[in-house]
DNA sequence: CAGGGGTGAGAACGAGCGTTCTCGCCCCTG
DNA sequence: CAGGGGCGAGAACGCTCGTTCTCACCCCTG
């Protein structure tokens, strides 16, 4: 039974390309058939419905977008790398060709509304990468009130970079976290107590 | 034939409402009728199709909170305490009981992919706002790369609190912008060399 | 080879929605 | 007072879409 996998996989990838390409509204459930050539029949048997498929799109969607993230890092050891390579990630992301900004950030606007268990995935999503950095903060020796900062800088870019349609605001928000990181420093600075 | 204008009025504020807090797809013209008290016909002769009532909501809207947020800067004189009256103003905006973000981040969100007009109202919205911003740095006589860093700032706080549901991002912004502006004045300090 | 259980393609169904039409009512003019 | 033109309420229409059903087909077992 690898071809229910099979099929599964290709329409999550289908659903992925349409509803973050076009809005999970202006995307049926047809086009989706259309587009990964699982039958409507076999679709529902995969998922019960349109919500349970959007749900397992943004599930996905969650995992790869933090592993992306996480190896991006990982090729970086000074914990001050790691941190600025968030935003280098952030840039080669925006300069996908059809980089449409945070799929969370879009569904919540779209359904955040109406659907709790959307607005829930998006809170999710975003706690999930706020840990993520704010782990890279205790790393790097820096105050966790940067966190925060950082996160915003991201969250603006990422937005941003969708609207204009450019990927500039990830080079203002890796400057910008340079100079905070240079901020924090200059109160608290370098740090390094570590091993008692 | 000020009834035609309060009619106006009234199917714009109940479009903002409704559009605004459960997204655009999601709201009928039944709805806008049913919260306005203006009939289907009227309201088509008003509007001759929904996007237009949508675009024309998108229009007031980048207005309004455009005016919203000089309003409250001008209560400042100082460049500087200018400069943080913005995220002031964010703040209050987070803080009222229905607030669920940028309507132009959520409705390019929800329609930029397949309604380029709406993908242009954000687009328009962002770059005012935007210019707003650059006029303020200006005449704190600080650099212009800082108008981008602060704008990435306030726009990450705005997608923020709408997906948490909390103020503080605006708080975080703050703090982060008072760091940012006080880094681009030590490296090119006071300057204001006026009236050459 | 017979038969049946699952499959795919697409039709079908029912609800929702954008838009228009009908019809009765009211007000305004001659 | 007569008549008509615009108005509101809501029905109606046509389309889309989520979901299910039909039916013919294929493969697999006895």
């Amino acid at each position: 039974m690898a071809e229910h996998e099979a099929a599964r996989e290709q329409a999550l990838d289908a659903a992925e390309r349409l509803f973050y390409g076009r809005g999970i509204q202006a995307v049926g459930m047809d086009a989706v058939r259309d587009a990964s050539g699982v039958s409507l029949k076999r679709l529902y048997r995969l998922f019960p419905s349109k919500e349970a498929l959007v749900l397992q799109f943004l599930r996905r969607r969650d995992e790869r977008w933090r592993q992306a993230l996480a190896r991006h890092v990982d090729a970086y050891t000074a914990p001050d790398d790691r941190l600025l390579a968030v935003f280098d990630r952030l840039h080669t992301w925006f300069c996908e060709p059809d980089y449409r900004g945070c799929a969370f950030v879009n569904s919540f606007g779209e359904l955040g509304g109406v659907s709790a268990e959307v607005a829930d995935q998006a809170r999710r999503h975003k706690q999930a990468f706020r840990d993520y950095l704010a782990a890279l903060v205790e790393d790097s020796g820096l105050p966790a009130e940067l966190t925060d900062q950082l996160f915003l800088l991201a969250e603006g870019a990422i937005t941003t970079a969708a609207i204009t349609g450019t990927a500039a605001p990830a080079l203002h928000a890796r400057t910008a976290a340079r100079l905070l990181v240079r901020a924090h420093r200059q109160h608290a600075p370098a740090v390094p107590d570590s091993v008692p």
